[in-house]
DNA sequence: CTTGACATACCGACCGGTCTGTTTTATCCA
DNA sequence: TGGATAAAACAGACCGGTCGGTATGTCAAG
């Protein structure tokens, strides 16, 4: 056997394996874990109950494939799009702006059915789950805030803000306009909402770091629009 | 009969259901409606089947009753606070930061279990409900929304600020805030999570309506740690 | 001829919901 | 005033369907 021992040999398996996991993320974020049948898998990739079973122990050995494999995409992003950010500026404050609007540029391109975060909806379904996975999304989400505040520091080390502000500060900030903002998305079925917030948070840090750049408009800029019908 | 039809004569009955409302509320938001079980609801008030079945045509009744309760606590709250910033502040801007800090200060006062958000929850199972649950919900958001809107439009009728900027756009913001707040403060068990957002939202209404008065310090203000180690 | 990659029939537990019975409470009339 | 009476407020056994999981089998590739 060239590869042994079922080492990274893609193959048939782990598209299938693939497939099932693309799946049952779509479903937890529309159903929930708890609403999410093996049914609905096995409808949604045309497998049967062997196939599932084959690849996976149970439900939630595939709820922690599917949160893994969640954290790994997201943190991938993540370091691409800073990297790009990066060729594209030079200076700290300008690659956190370019960085925002690179993301608002990236959930343009998202279609419907819109996506939610994993680790949100397990968040609101934590009893089902053990401490194992819930302190490994803690550790996840920390590594997303470390990544932000990363970028954020270096921002705070050459411009002094306008008030008293740490990048720990703003990096949660961030993200928790990001989980919240799937949420509004989702619920009003706008997907423009997420845009909006980063938008505003861009507001925020030109004030904090460059209020001098009052005249200079930020181009690209998401303002909500003037009049919301509510149940629009 | 004195009260006919069963009108709005409390007593025992009103109590029990208020009772099941209740735990099921603190249970969906624990486990999420689907992960929530007759038997636990049962469990957690002492009923039987037949007591619940009195109250309830069913499952689905229930969550919609959990949620109207919600919506409307939550509204009332917000007009009671709104109220009482109203009477401690005549400048529309001051009543915004009294406002806030009173909803910090109230979250300060809540005990764990630390609670979520029953929209948020919903959310993430949408396709549990049918669409009449789900445009309820986006009508009281949007009427959440309309809350702040007010308080802001005032304020932005009074004061220019540093830079354009609407009252749905602020008030949008700030509803996204709370939303994500509730996420990462039940992620991270972190009940101060939410106070710190809003605390930083204040800043960048200070920023944006107040940027003279950086001088004067935001009194109870509330940074984050300067560093948070991840996994805690 | 072994092993990975599926398919299929089936099981047992659980869960939402029903049915019937019992207790309590409120109301009305002699 | 008090007992009849009806309705509300529960209790608990039971049922049918669903869902996660298992056991067994097939089939192609190496």
């Amino acid at each position: 056997m060239v590869c042994q021992k079922g080492e990274v040999m893609g193959s048939k398996g782990e598209a299938t394996r693939e497939r099932i996991l693309a799946a049952a993320e779509a479903l937890i974020l529309a159903k929930g874990y708890a609403g999410m049948t093996l049914e609905d898998i096995l409808g949604e990739t045309g497998l049967t109950k062997g196939a599932f079973f084959h690849h996976f122990k149970g439900k939630a050995e595939l709820a922690r494939a599917v949160v893994e494999r969640y954290a790994e995409a997201d943190f991938r992003l993540f370091e691409e799009m800073s990297a790009r950010a990066d060729r594209l500026a030079d200076d700290p404050y300008e690659r956190v702006m370019v960085f925002l609007r690179l993301f608002e540029d990236f959930l343009d391109g998202l279609g419907k059915p819109f996506p939610g975060c994993v680790f949100a909806s397990y968040t609101y379904e934590s009893r089902q789950f053990g401490p194992e996975v819930h302190s490994y999304i803690r550790e996840r989400l920390g590594a997303w805030i470390g990544q932000y505040e990363a970028k954020l520091e270096a921002l705070i080390a050459t411009r002094a803000p306008t008030r008293p502000v740490t990048a720990r500060a703003l990096a949660e900030m961030i993200v928790t306009l990001v989980e919240g903002g799937f949420v509004m998305a989702n619920a009003f079925g706008d997907a423009t909402w997420l845009q909006r917030q980063s938008a505003q948070y861009r507001a925020y840090l030109e004030l904090l770091f460059r209020p001098d750049g009052a005249g200079t408009a930020v181009s690209g800029d998401r303002d909500a629009p003037q009049s919301r019908s509510p149940s629009g």
